[in-house]
DNA sequence: CCGTTATGTGAAACAAATTCATATTCTTCA
DNA sequence: TGAAGAATATGAATTTGTTTCACATAACGG
């Protein structure tokens, strides 16, 4: 029967009007073009929508039951309009991260509770799953933002540095590793080394230091959460390398000691990739100023 | 920004289709008309509403978001041409009712009874307030059923006979006038009449007797409620004039006795005024053929 | 009963959606 | 990597549908 917002609008409009007329004027178009309207879709839907004995044209009760239809669904389609304007104009936006490096759950949900409360209206959410591929599921718009320490030349991906970390290695105060001022990959070779459940070449240790070296540990133990890793080292079940912002946190020192990979220490500099058509979003530019300084801030703390 | 309900059914189709090419197929026009819709619609939005990067077209955020109104407009609109059809087909439809004669409650509610299991989707009610002009109300579209014993020759308006009743005295079985075989208009000169609180010219007695008599009764007492009425009359507070089948139903006629109104009796008709366009729905020839039949039915039992 | 106000109607003007034909882009497979 | 094929995009012509214009018709108030 081929009905049309514009009808909706219409029977709205009369309605509320009180008259073809009125509502005519209200809806900035002629008298006729309304009466034309009125009854091409009396024709098609084959009911009277209005009483035509009465002269100041009422709604019937099929008109009444058009009339409800319009007032649930109009303020629906006005509410999506207002949606993709603020979503034209940045204040709105979807902000789905996935992060390929299990570490940066630290620094990276304060960064994000302070985002929250200056963007209440953008769909913020950390995407599982994705630790691998995850640039590929950026440029399918399956995510928006990933945190990153591997740039790529990737057509409309940018990536924007954030801040600069060292990988430390982690053994317990009592292991004998502690005797000396920095760890090199050979050191490794009879250890057991505890990561996080990721493939090798996304973990420092191996893509820095061990796979160049040619070293593997005597084992391997993966396990999910930082805390559970270092409660692990603490305890002289393994060892571990990991960023120094997560060792630097007090809570988690007790039972450890970090010394530096290679004499010089190790630096890595994590990126945050973004698709170009977003980067310069506000709300986005907003949140990798936020991710470039917050987490500087928190080591200090 | 010029939604249209083709663009909801659009975005379903391609959603559900997972590709132009195939939802054209499915809305049965061609795959260029959807591209052109679809770039029409994300240029009139200024968002985009689809992933281009990937090949088999994928919904953006945006898209998703206009996906989820689809979803929940499209099934409204669908169940409204689903109303609207069963109203063609007068499955449905809207039966309000307009009483002039207060004593019609006695048998109209048993035959609504009954109608409502037969037509559940008919919108059923009685319209108080309407006493006197309801036919005015009927045109107007007001109500849709008119029980009134007074046939006029309205424009639109059929009048359809129900069954014939007969109004007679109603007093106490003490009351003198109980010696009379049949009652006249001299003889309510001298008495307390009870009558239903409409104007006289709606009451048989008056209009059949007492008007075209000239005569007045001593005093006049209106009472809204039937059993009230008969409540009164049996404990010789007034006599009243009430239709047959009133009186004959069993339970109220303990201490009260009824006399023919003048040696003939009076014979009245009561009628169902409905709108022309509205008699031959099969809903309400059903239900005029229900007030036909069951309340003489009633009277019997 | 007549002027006023409100609604209906046909033809022309206008706007918009669809089609047709073809180009472009991406994917796949050798 | 290059060619075939699949999916989407685009421009011009066509068709479809909506609106306007001008006028007819109907109801209402005095």
């Amino acid at each position: 029967m081929h009905l049309e917002f514009r009808h909706l609008r219409t029977i709205r409009a009369i309605h509320e009007a009180g008259g073809l007329a009125r509502a005519a004027d209200i809806m900035n178009i002629t008298q006729s073009a309304l009466s034309h309207q009125v009854k091409g879709l009396e024709d098609q839907a084959g009911v009277e929508l209005f009483v035509r004995r009465t002269k100041p044209l009422r709604l019937s009760a099929a008109g009444m039951r058009l009339l409800r239809l319009a007032e649930k669904v109009l303020p629906e389609v006005e509410a999506l309009e207002e949606d993709f304007r603020s979503l034209q104009s940045g204040e709105t936006g979807r902000l789905h991260i996935a992060i390929e490096c299990h570490a940066c759950f630290e620094w990276l949900f304060p960064v994000l509770e302070q985002f929250r409360r200056a963007w209440p209206d953008v769909d913020v959410d950390i995407r599982p799953g994705l630790a691998f591929d995850a640039l590929p599921a950026l440029q399918r718009e399956d995510v928006d933002l990933v945190i990153s320490s591997d740039p790529e030349d990737l057509e409309g991906v940018d990536f924007s540095p954030l801040f600069d970390y060292e990988p430390v290695f982690v053994a317990s105060e009592q292991h004998p590793l502690a005797q000396k001022k920095f760890i090199e990959a050979e050191d490794f070779r009879d250890q057991m080394l505890i990561t996080y459940p990721v493939e090798q070449s996304r973990l420092d240790v191996f893509s820095q230091l061990l796979l160049p070296a040619k070293v593997e540990p005597r084992g391997i133990r993966q396990v999910e959460l930082t805390a559970v890793i270092l409660l692990l080292v603490a305890s002289g079940r393994g060892v571990a390398v990991l960023p120094d912002w997560v060792v630097r946190d007090v809570k988690y020192q007790s039972g450890c000691m970090t010394r530096p990979i290679t004499k010089a220490g190790i630096t890595r500099r994590l990126y945050a990739a973004t698709r170009d058509s977003d980067t310069t979003k506000p709300f986005m530019a907003h949140l990798l100023r936020l991710a470039r300084t917050e987490p500087v801030k928190l080591q200090r703390a």
